[in-house]
This record gives structure tokens, C-alpha cells and sequence, in this order.
DNA sequence: TCCCCACCTGACGTATACGTCAAGAGGCTC
DNA sequence: GAGCCTCTTGACGTATACGTCAGGTGGGGA
């Protein structure tokens, strides 16, 4: 029965160490760590090693698109109370969701819309180019 | 005729303080001059006051955008050089209009994605919280 | 003419998001 | 048990994008 450290089923129980869950998203220890000394992860530790959950790893996830589509890592924080904050029946915590997500969809809808303009401004231009540059050459 | 300094039909040839473009889009002036100083802007000059034209507001704008959706200064000055060098035929320069363009459209669409996934999950949340503010409600 | 106002150019300060050593500890292997 | 590898915690360095003085200039208006 040595099935102590079958790494493959990818389970709920599958444990990371800093380096694996590193290369699993092309990012650096060092960033990794950054995030947990602003408060953003906190793996759990074996001594002094780190260990992160699928959770964990969910959630690094979660840090890394929120930074892509534009956020900073201090706003981020709210940002991930929102995805775990669900639950909470309380009143106040409801209604300070309800805001908090209104207000973050407003914010990327309007970016969206930016974007898409871009989009289509960029796409004008390039079939510009390619259609200028096939005059060029007949053939 | 005393229509020297008629402000208002905002035609082509309005010029602009750096004041007055500074408000018209919420900016700082030292932002536009941090922005000139990258290469970005290039107002004329009388004597040492800088004056900007329509061309010139329209490219700040640019600018913006390009910021909010996410480039860094550096990489705004090759866009708006894609902006500006459409009419450019030669060979060299239209593959780089097209290979750049190509490759910001990609990026623009996989950050649009991100956005769109994060938006209908923003989404869930907010209507869950509100359904559950009103559950606690009943009248 | 004096003063204020808007503009100018450096130059240094600041917040964010990490990168890059330095120095040390635990575990594996030969 | 010596070397090597991976991980650890500081601490300092760096790039970006401005903010914030300091000190100076030119044009009006009272």
C-alpha cells in the first residue's frame, strides 16, 4: 500500500510546493511570495516550507487575472473577499457585495467597451495593411 | 471683425493651452509633460509655452485609452505609431503594421475574454448576494 | 512699476510590483 | 558526512508613472 504520494489524480487533496505551483502559472517564487506578504494567499506550512492546496492554487489563479484585466494587487484583496464572501448572511456584508460587485462590473464593462473599440479601430487598420500591401504585389 | 479668438466651433485649427487639455481629460499637467518628455507628444511652441492642436488633443486621447486597457508608456508610442503610419507603402513598414497589429489583436481579444469571464462571475455573485438580501426581507 | 498668474525646467520624492543577492536550514545522495 | 538542491527570510535594487517642490520667465492689470 505505498500509494502515499500518487501525484496524478489531481484530487482535492493534491498538495503543491512553491516551485510546482510556480511553473504551473509562469510565474516566479518570488512573486508567489510577494502575494502572501500583501495578504493574498496564506498556504499552509510544514515547518517552514509553504504548501499550497488546489484551493490555493484556484485562488493564485484568481490573483492572476484580476492583475491582467488591470487590477492592483491592493484592490485585489477586496476583489477575492467578493468570491469567498458569498456565504456571509449578515446584512451589511450583503449589502457591501452588492456594491462592490455593481461597481467592479461597471468598471470592466466600461473597459470592455474600450477595448472593443481598439478592436476595431486595430482591425481597420491591419486589413488596411494587407490590402495595401497585395496591390503591391499582383501576384 | 474682431473673431481673432473665437473660441466655440471648435474647428481644426482650435488650439489648446496645456491647462486647458489637462482638464478636458481630468489629467494632470505634469502628466502631459511626463508624456512628452516619453516621446509621445510633440506640441509647438511659442517661445517656451507649449500650444496644442486638435491632432494633438486627439493623440492624448489615444494615449488614455491605450492606458486604461492596459499598455505601458513604452509600448503606446509603436501603437500610435500604427495609427499614424497606415499611409506608409513601403514593403518593410506595411509587415510591421500587419505583424503588430495581428499580435495586439490577440492580446486585446484573450484580455476581452478575461474580462467577459470575470464580468459573468461578477454577475452571479451580485444577483446571489441580492437574492439572499431579499430572502432576508420578505416585505 | 509692481505684483500676480500661468507657464517653464530640473530635481528629488513616492507608490507599486516585483528582481536580485546574501546567508542560512533541512533533506537526499553518493 | 560532504556536497548539492530546494526552500527560507531579510534587505536592498530597479522600472514605471507620475507627484511635488524650488527657482525662474513673460504677460497683463491696477
Amino acid at each position: 500500500m505505498d500509494d502515499t504520494h500518487a501525484p496524478h489524480p489531481a484530487s482535492e487533496t493534491t498538495l503543491y510546493g512553491i516551485a510546482e505551483l510556480a511553473r504551473a502559472y509562469g510565474v516566479t517564487q518570488r512573486t508567489i511570495r510577494f502575494y502572501e506578504s500583501k495578504g493574498l494567499l496564506h498556504p499552509q506550512r510544514v515547518g517552514t516550507q509553504r504548501v499550497y492546496t488546489e484551493a490555493d492554487k484556484t485562488r493564485l489563479g484568481l490573483i492572476l487575472r484580476a492583475k491582467t484585466i488591470g487590477s492592483k494587487i491592493s484592490e485585489i484583496k477586496t476583489f477575492l473577499d467578493l468570491y469567498g464572501r458569498e456565504g456571509e448572511g449578515r446584512e451589511r456584508q450583503l449589502n457591501f457585495v452588492i456594491d462592490k460587485t455593481a461597481e467592479k462590473i461597471a468598471e470592466l464593462e466600461d473597459k470592455r467597451d474600450q477595448i472593443e473599440t481598439t478592436l476595431s479601430e486595430l482591425r481597420v487598420i491591419h486589413s488596411g495593411a494587407k490590402e495595401r500591401l497585395a496591390a503591391r504585389q499582383p501576384r
